[in-house]
DNA sequence: CTAATATTCAACCATATGGTTGAATATACC
DNA sequence: GGTATATTCAACCATATGGTTGAATATTAG
């Protein structure tokens, strides 16, 4: 476990691995077992367990208890919030497509 | 060294460390030596030097010599791929809150 | 050429990460 | 109750990470 000192730390560190970027594909479009989950992952159970914990400490996923499975399912409000960080950066790369569109227009 | 299976591995490992997000705002603005950066951190020269690199495998900044300095700006294109990647989760946080627009609209 | 400035490199350290295996726990089935 | 299923926990391992210090490498100034 570790600590993290914001917020979008534990969010953008979730989202640098594939594996944990996989599951959010996955559980943003239906619930999932953890079971289901480890069945299309060349790891262990243990490993995948460990991989959702890392999710849910950064609020990204939800688990729920239905007998003795563990569905899993999105919390997209998190989501939100790294795409709130990089809304300051959009004019950034926006601005070279803005110029040209802006030129296009005027030669049209 | 880390080889990273996938470009978006390197742009959110990049995201998730504060110093980093504070050099990539910084940076965002205008063009600062790494002496500058180290100026408005608690951590030593090296350090500074080694977050950068951080950044410069993951394209999100460049660097450019001036005489002994080393400047170093931002490549906003690689920030892009984040947001179109987060792009496609849009719609499910947006949801809700078009579900309340929606609602708000009818009880006015 | 020498000295100062700017930055990186190398070696080191403590802790984190992502994986493993095997035991432990919880629930469901018969 | 006993067995099978689903998941987590604990211990362990190799490698990565983020920091340090001190030496090495430009480049500029005198």
């Amino acid at each position: 476990m570790v600590e993290y000192t914001y917020p979008l730390d534990s969010v953008f560190n979730s989202l640098a691995d594939p594996i944990r970027r996989d599951i959010i594909a996955r559980v943003a479009r239906r619930e999932y077992s953890v079971g289901e989950l480890v069945a299309h992952h060349n790891v262990s159970f243990a490993a995948i367990s460990k991989h959702l914990k890392v999710l849910e400490e950064a609020y990204l996923i939800r688990k729920r208890k239905e007998g003795r499975k563990q569905m899993v399912s999105l919390a997209p409000e998190t989501l939100k919030s790294a795409d709130e960080y990089l809304g300051q950066y959009r004019s950034m790369w926006q601005s070279r497509y803005n110029k040209l569109e802006a030129v296009l227009k005027e030669e049209v």
